[in-house]
DNA sequence: AAAATTTACGGTAACGTTTACGGTATCGTT
DNA sequence: AACGATACCGTAAACGTTACCGTAAATTTT
């Protein structure tokens, strides 16, 4: 009943453990008769290698990426794990995944968890304030491969897969320029967040290009850690901006969370999208197609980005010391919210 | 530069390997100040115990559980995941993550890697075509426990957490009729698939019990693997629908995707919703509550079902052979698609 | 026919731990 | 003074596997 091991085959063919092993792993050094007599054996008994026992003899570790990310139940992070996974199973590779939750503390647990758990690698997409030298360096000074994706650090030098947020943000308010709106505001997230920092330069330098003036309090700033939450603060951050004397004409929001409660505002509060209010979103959420109307935002290709990240993994592990980094060119994805022509 | 092993710990402090291993998983037999000698040389080397040799030494498989679902990027399965890892970590697992694919080979083979990595347990939401023989049987005689999820097996009397799609079904059909609809149609998947068996089954219950008659033609049944293909599926099976003389005046979808489908046929023909149309979804889809108007859905509370599934696995390992076996009730969430009155 | 080579296998050690067991020193008891 | 108890530590074996070395027999070469 338990688990057949290599002396099992070896008894009951009274051969050694040795020969056994050899056949099994096809090695010379073998006659074609006992080697398929202990394959025969092998299938009878059901014999599986004991990996732990292969990878401590061998002493490399097994072959498992530790994968942090925020969130799970999240369209972006889940097109993220999937890029990762569909790599990874190719290469044959084993996948752990955790969530940090958005919380820098769980994060570093589960880095260190993972170090400990002698992972080849780790592929980390950081939690909102993620703290670079608690969490990354201590396992990066380990020969563990790190990849860091979706945001960035400050001095950062590893490997990484990112996203041109600064251009996605660009893009996206030279739309609404072009589109004809003027008061173009801005509800987005915190600065100590790469990816907040970029899109909030994106759209100002957008601005600055094309000459259009901006209301400092056209810029909100929320924080939020799920989907609901992005709802709430994007119904309160609209809440505020048209509670201003001089309102905006169009909102540039930095997830696609957030613009379902601008949504939810403009339906309360008789505002036409996109008529009387342009908006554009961020990350192509699945609900975005389906809007009332269909909201305008920018595809940042999270799948890609997994594949991207689990190959950068897999030439770090091979190559000495190289580092491969990439900055992904999101799309913008115009649909009814933003036309205002 | 290399990991720290407890004969480097001996090394340093002219003790043997056995005492260092004592002081570190703090048994008796051992004089405090060689202990904290040992601890203060633990820290400054920086000792990761290695898992694989002790997990070798002690027999007993690794703190791992791998967990099977067709596809990570569907909220349904998102949030089932996250039910696992949330109970998993306080349990001090590992969660391994793979694909099916709704690909019962792909299945299998996930299943056999899982196995001959050694996992402690499996948890498998099965592939829509899933093998019982092949799959679990293999697995399940070996003495690893398993847990299937979301959908049942025929003849199947291991653990399972599913959901009562029985009553789900008779829920919203109920719903449908009280709400004065009388030709409900059904758009439904294979009947070689539990949960479309089920699905359709209270449907069919819900109009007999009430004496409302069904037209065959009503019933469409259709297979898709991911969310786009859903909607296509449904634009198409309301298309068909909508070309017999006898169109339905509701409609019963067997998934939220599906519904997404009807949406767009329907506002592309003036077909208005819920007065020339009822419509009731299943599974509670983030992009439900944003549809317009809001689809009336069936909730079935993934993470709820990750988390049991979790608990019965862990119950399972240390049980002898009981059987753990939970149907969860799914709540009916009525919105705007199906208000006739 | 002797020497050289090849074939086919076994023995041993090792990967990094844990643990059963044994041993020594110290102390208290009678 | 002799003995038992206790505290502390080391030796060795074991977990299942593979790498390395050795060697007898079989085969080829000279």
């Amino acid at each position: 009943m338990q688990r057949a091991k290599l002396s099992d085959i070896a008894k009951a063919l009274n051969v050694s453990v040795t020969t056994v092993s050899r056949a099994l792993n096809n090695k010379s050094d073998i006659n074609i008769n006992t080697k398929n007599a202990i394959l025969d054996m092998a299938n009878q008994l059901n014999y599986k290698p004991n990996n732990l026992a292969v990878s401590l003899r061998k002493n490399d570790s097994l072959k498992v990426i530790g994968v942090i990310i925020p969130m799970i139940n999240h369209a972006f992070f889940s097109d993220l794990l999937q890029g990762i996974m569909a790599k990874a199973r190719e290469f044959n590779y084993f996948v752990l995944v955790g969530e940090s939750e958005h919380s820098a503390t769980k994060e570093k647990q589960l880095l260190d968890e993972y170090s400990d758990f002698g992972v080849s690698g780790v592929l980390l997409a950081p939690a909102k304030h993620s703290d670079f030298s608690q969490n990354v360096l201590s396992i990066i000074h380990t020969r563990t491969p790190v990849v860091v994706m979706d945001r960035m650090y400050d001095n950062y030098h590893g490997n990484y897969v990112n996203n041109n947020d600064f251009d996605g943000a660009y893009q996206a308010t030279e739309h609404l320029i072009q589109q004809g709106y003027r008061k173009i505001a801005h509800i987005g997230s915190s600065d100590s967040w790469s990816i907040g920092h970029e899109r909030k330069e994106g759209y100002l330098s957008a601005l600055s290009k094309y000459g259009v003036d901006y209301d400092e309090n056209h810029i909100i700033i929320c924080d939020y850690n799920n989907k609901e939450e992005g709802t709430e603060e994007g119904y309160r951050a609209a809440h505020r901006l048209f509670a201003l004397k001089n309102p905006p004409d169009a909102i540039f929001s930095v997830t696609d969370d957030i613009a379902t409660g601008i949504y939810k505002y403009a339906k309360e509060h008789q505002i036409r999208i996109p008529q009387d209010l342009g908006i554009v979103g961020y990350s192509n959420a699945d609900l975005s197609r389906f809007l009332n109307p269909p909201l305008s935002t920018v595809e940042q290709n999270p799948v890609k980005m997994g594949q991207l990240s689990f190959d950068y993994f897999y030439k770090a592990l091979n190559s000495n010391g190289k580092v491969y980094q990439t900055t992904l060119e999101p799309q913008l994805l115009i649909r009814e919210s933003s036309k205002k022509q």
